[in-house]
DNA sequence: GAGTGTGAACGTCTTCACAGCA
DNA sequence: TGCTGTGAAGACGTTCACACTC
């Protein structure tokens, strides 16, 4: 989850963050149906729809009953409503510019990627170490130099920014994200970042994710040569 | 975590997938010591340098009793030897070739992407269904139509799949990933997968973790706005 | 009848605290 | 003395089951 620091527990004023990591499953189950003329959903058929780990209905009542519960019983949620409560708590309300760090393999597609732009999250800018890089249009946007990171961030009023580095320079981008102001970060790259109180990282690490389904099919072959 | 059907309950024969998504956190800085000619650690250190949610030395402990215990009292863990066992436990002696499914903006990143290759998950082939980019070269790999996917899977021994395709594809994609003998699945499409029992799926959703961030970001302006 | 909202039971994960060993 | 290994306690999250409402 958010990775948080020393802290010795997180009291906010309610949802728990379980629940927040399902919020968004459940908004793009809802985006589909409302795309879809659907006016109503039980929380079954909305299990069904996040599936995975969102996947049983009396989670689903549990979640959405923290947003000031808004379903109509013996009929279901009103669609287009869950998703205003939803958006709203999730502060989608407001687009949250994403300054992108790092333009190499990765950092390109994320930057050429539509769906961010197109759920709330406009790429405001791109930067990158190398000097040759510089001034490049990569999906529209010019890459900049990082000393013109401070002033972008200034001038969003705020940003969440990417880190799409190699392993070796990301906690020096993060520290001069932290410094030009920015307080989320999603981190691609293969390292822990160290960050100071208020500011939240979530990571996403690619070779971690093939190392646990690599567990997991390991367990199944040796399940077949030793049949408990 | 990784999505589970129906099933009333897991039990394996031991360790908790709590312990299991944290073991490759601690390989990845196991590795650095190594590098840097580090004999031995504590789980203190261990635990600062995992970062994150790996962060607290007893957790540190009790993940690593599990694979039958190998620290010294008094001294700490043989790094060299806590490297092998996590990565047996891992089922990472082997290596698991990788199918890819998807050559699009993001497909593209990930077959260029050196990190797999190296970390043990050889990209072993790449599909997509679009006739011009068969033949197509990326990252030395050639673009297959998924008619010859059974072929390949077979010819590997079995493979991880991993879907990089548009939402509206992927469920047919995994579905003939399934039948091509896949039983494990990361999935970048934005979209939950139905599979059949015996497979596992993981998913990655960059969307939903700027949400997740949004939240965070949101509560905090929230707060200063209104000082409780 | 159908489906929500929720206390209470349950299970899992984390943290504590300390005994035990090099 | 220093740090591991681990029962026991505690926090958190999920599931159950049923009262309640449309």
């Amino acid at each position: 989850m958010t990775e948080r620091r020393s802290a010795p527990a997180r009291r906010r004023a309610g949802i728990p963050d379980a629940t927040v990591a399902r919020l968004p499953l459940y908004l793009r189950s809802l985006h589909a149906l409302a795309d879809d003329g659907v006016r109503t959903v039980s929380s079954e058929e909305l299990a069904r729809l996040a599936g995975g780990s969102a996947g049983s209905p009396a989670k689903v009542r549990k979640d959405l009953s923290h947003l000031g519960t808004s379903g109509t019983r013996g009929v279901g949620y009103d669609v287009a409503q869950l998703i205003d409560s939803i958006s709203a708590e999730l502060g989608l309300a407001r687009r949250w510019p994403v300054v992108l760090v790092g333009v190499g393999n990765l950092g390109h597609a994320l930057a050429g990627y539509g769906g961010f732009a197109s759920r709330g999250f406009p790429i405001a800018a791109l930067f990158d170490a190398d000097p040759d890089r510089l001034g490049e249009l990569v999906g529209g946007v010019r890459v900049r130099p990082m000393t013109e990171l401070p002033d972008v961030v200034r001038a969003q009023g705020g940003a969440i920014g990417v880190i799409a580095t190699p392993a070796e320079a990301a906690q020096e981008v993060c520290d001069q994200l932290v410094a030009a102001g920015v307080r989320s970060v999603l981190n691609f790259a293969p390292t822990a970042l160290a960050v100071p109180d208020g500011v939240d990282v979530r990571k996403v690490d690619l070779a971690v994710e093939l190392q646990i389904l690599s567990f997991h099919e390991h367990r199944k072959s040796a399940r077949v040569e030793v049949p408990a």
